[in-house]
DNA sequence: ATAGGGTTAG
């Protein structure tokens, strides 16, 4: 009896190493498959069957060239999975599309009485963020409690940026006090970028000189946060000031020039970037892509999108819609839907960046035909879709076309306009000269008039001659906002185009009196 | 037995 034992083992382990070497082997889903199948046709003692299923599962739903649905059905068929299956399929679905699978199968995991470990919660609680459920995160956050898990340091940062991320800075922080025995740099870091995305910049910079030490990702984490906060001129000087730059470090800069609207320095520093012999990333690219698109710069458009294409960057769609967009914005309207016929993955920017660049390059048509489109097998058009659609229409005069845009909205999607779309629907009917029409359309909406929309109806009464009416809403403006001088330069731009040289005096007179600044427009400062 | 986190984009 021992001997025949012994000798099962000693098969067993011959067995093992063998298939071992062809788990090795194995680096996709093919191989795998074939493994797999394998495996159900021989007669293997079940533990090895079941180390063997456990390797299958972890490469299907973890690995980059993995195949969570096929991880599924492995998973399913398993009568009596280990809580280490449990965290491998928690684990692929936090980093998938549908995080909400980890949440079903932790509640799963319970029922049947498996517990969870301190590997269990990291990506549970991931996944509770990734869905915005922070609730659920919260009563997780109890089991974690109740298990004693807060003693992991993982556990307790992936805690700390989902109280970030949700805005309860004050839990984030308790969080980060209370496991102060076990924090480290990652703590201290996500507490950084929680302040810093709340609002609280000086806080995050509190934390930020308090850390015991730091690194690159820390001090990208506040350079981030000052660019985030429109303070521009910080970001820079810290970013000057960094021991050690990362690609991600230029990235970070970059990206927050080019929202600030800062396109020049954008492309500067991604100039100085590549000559300093850094590979840019995808996130630089797609800034420095969308600077090109702020300054209607074509040529170096064009440059990067060829500098794309020679390094063989994978054309992700953040970084296609950006190229899109700007070839869109800079006139070429060809090349943006060369690159949108490209892409294998679309989303609803796309689609959207794709139909404004349509409209603004005159193609009203073409913008609305590709609506259609989307609606028969894109993603589900947004508010945005709609903004985008209406002020198309309104800037090429279609008025018919938004009419029925803004009931399509309403009826077919259930969209609730909002104050924007109000606003394209009034800016619509005013272009046209339908003044009357737009007039009513104000009355009937069920929301407060925004002043930039009497605004835009002012506009349309100098446009189209309509004085008197145009007088009367002018001044019902200027009551609203006796502040704003553009409020002023409507009713006087509007006399003036009348001939009412008497008037603008008077509105001239008017402005000194009430010493309101006169906006001196807008400029770039070249740093 | 096997494993994990913080920064950057349209």
């Amino acid at each position: 009896m021992a001997f025949s034992s012994n000798l099962t083992r000693k098969l067993a382990l011959l067995q093992q190493s063998t298939i071992t070497q062809a788990l090795n082997a194995f680096s996709n889903m093919f191989e795998l498959k074939q493994i797999h199948a394998h495996i159900i046709k021989s007669d293997f003692n079940p533990d090895l069957k079941f180390f063997l299923t456990t390797r299958l599962l972890v490469f299907a739903a973890i690995s980059n060239s993995g195949e969570l649905s096929y991880a599924k059905t492995l998973f399913n068929n398993i009568k009596y999975p280990s809580h280490f299956m449990y965290n491998t399929m928690i684990r692929g679905y936090s980093q998938s599309n549908q995080p909400i699978g980890s949440i079903h199968l932790y509640v799963q995991m319970l029922q049947k009485g498996i517990f969870p470990d301190k590997f269990t919660y990291p990506f549970l609680i991931r996944s509770c963020c990734l869905c915005s459920l922070f609730l659920i995160g919260k009563q997780i956050h109890s089991h974690v409690l109740k298990f004693g898990f807060c003693l992991d340091v993982y556990v307790v940062n992936n805690l700390i940026s989902m109280y970030s991320g949700c805005g309860e800075l004050d839990n984030a922080r308790n969080v980060f006090e209370e496991c102060f025995n076990v924090v480290d740099i990652v703590s201290w870091t996500t507490l950084v970028t929680g302040y810093s995305n709340s609002g609280g910049i000086d806080v995050a910079r509190k934390y930020f000189d308090e850390m015991p030490q730091r690194n690159t990702v820390s001090w990208n984490a506040m350079v981030a946060g000052y660019a985030r906060g429109g303070q521009i001129v910080k970001a820079r000087e810290l970013f000057d000031e960094m021991p050690e730059k990362d690609v991600a470090s230029w990235s970070v800069m970059i990206s927050g020039y080019s929202q600030s609207g800062m396109a020049k320095e954008a492309m500067g520093l991604f100039q100085e970037m590549v000559s300093t012999g850094f590979m840019p990333n995808e996130s630089a690219l797609v800034s420095a892509v969308s600077a090109c698109a702020q300054l209607r710069a074509l040529d170096q458009g064009e440059w990067l999108h060829n500098y794309i294409k020679e390094h063989m960057f994978e054309v992700n769609v953040i970084l296609g819609t950006a190229l899109l967009d700007m070839y869109g914005k800079c006139g070429n309207v060809e090349k943006a839907f060369l690159v949108f016929n490209k892409m294998p993955i679309k989303n609803v920017m796309t689609w959207n960046s794709m139909i404004a660049g349509l409209f603004l390059n005159g193609c009203g048509k073409q913008a609305l035909a590709l609506f259609e489109q989307m609606q028969k097998m894109g993603p589900p058009p947004n508010n945005i879709t709609f903004i985008g659609l209406l002020t198309g229409c309104s800037h090429l005069g279609m008025v018919h076309e938004g009419h029925q845009i803004f009931n399509i909205m309403t009826q077919v999607y259930k969209i609730k306009p909002q104050l924007e779309h109000y606003g394209c629907m009034v800016d619509l009917l005013g272009r046209a000269g339908l003044i009357k029409e737009a007039l009513d359309f104000v009355e009937k909406m069920p929301v407060e008039p925004h002043p930039g929309l009497w605004g835009a109806l002012v506009s349309a009464c100098r446009i189209h001659g309509e004085i008197e009416l145009g007088e009367e809403l002018g001044k019902h403006l200027i009551k609203l906002e006796p502040q704003h001088s553009g409020r002023y330069m409507l009713l006087l731009n509007m006399f003036a185009a009348a001939n009412r040289w008497d008037d603008v005096a008077r509105m001239r007179n008017l402005l000194k009196e009430k010493k309101v600044l006169k906006n001196p427009g807008n400029s770039i400062i070249k740093l």
